[in-house]
DNA sequence: ACCAATTACTTGGCTAGCCACACAATCGGT
DNA sequence: ACCGATTGTGTGGCTAGCCAAGTAATTGGT
């Protein structure tokens, strides 16, 4: 079996130990989530594209890009693999021949239940030992840290 | 300049809104602290393995891979490159010519400020909206939530 | 003393993800 | 109507990271 030990922190972890423990805390918890998907034949990051599908089917690669927040060339080879694995299909759009709409086979859309049951189990382990204050305090800080990082991307200097 | 707008949730990530913030939340710090190992011409992830060695210079991959929490076959690449970088260099131990001890350079040396500076430049940003007590409730829940997801890992249910 | 098991590492193969570049189709200004 | 700018997508190249298989050196059991 893998390896389940934490590893030891460096002392130069000890100039960001929020960002040093969300490092490490997103590391097994996508391991984790990297298990269940391969379970069932999908690859990380392949869930966020068809999630976008499952809400609305019928979308372009440029908007699936959008709302996954992805490079366009990750996405465009994504979903030539996930075409390939027979989950999806691709056709040029008629009105704006550049454009390709993307469709869920109904082997893909078959992958809408697991894929939801997968994120249930990984929420139920992740609040394991959580009270649900915690629970709550811990998704509003995630969205005000995000935020906070996200901005200083676009303006690295406000002061 | 790149696109920091935050993506659309999917419906089905409302099935686990903690790792769903989470997996969003790691996403945009670690691009973060992407874009800024770049300036020091470093790849996300191999500061992980200079700071184990500013700890302690001359220890062996199987070391570093154990205290890294990284599979072995990455650390092996991933040193090979820093060497051809100038960052290091690996040797194999006298009394046991299977191991290689890795020892910096001073180019490598030279990296111990720039990569705590980006440390403490990712923590300044990540608690910028955040009190003082939210940054040490998140940084204890995320250790619980780490524990959770790893002690699943070994014993998937006990119950 | 010898051979099997273990250990340490390397290599190959795959996907994710980014950047940079290339290309085709559409749009827009003149 | 034309030509440049923009948009949507594909491709190549790079590294991270995993798994699986392979190699070399050491250890251990008989």
């Amino acid at each position: 079996m893998s390896d389940t030990t934490s590893p030891e922190l460096p002392n130069t972890a000890a100039e960001g130990p929020l960002s040093y423990a969300l490092f490490q805390l997103a590391r097994a918890h996508r391991a984790h989530a990297a298990a269940m998907l391969r379970a069932m034949n999908l690859h990380p990051g392949q869930e966020l594209l068809l999630m976008q599908l499952f809400d609305r089917d019928g979308q372009t690669q440029a908007e699936l890009l959008e709302r996954a927040g992805l490079d366009h060339s990750t996405v465009s080879k994504s979903l030539r693999r996930m075409q390939e694995a027979g989950l999806l299909t691709r056709e040029p759009a008629s009105h704006d021949r550049r454009v390709m709409v993307v469709h869920l086979t109904d082997a893909g859309r078959a992958l809408q239940e697991p894929i939801a049951e997968m994120w249930r189990t990984l929420e139920r382990v992740s609040v394991r030992d959580l009270t649900p204050e915690q629970v709550q305090e811990f998704i509003t800080c995630a969205r005000i840290v995000e935020k906070s990082v996200r901005d200083h991307g676009r303006q690295p200097l406000a002061e």
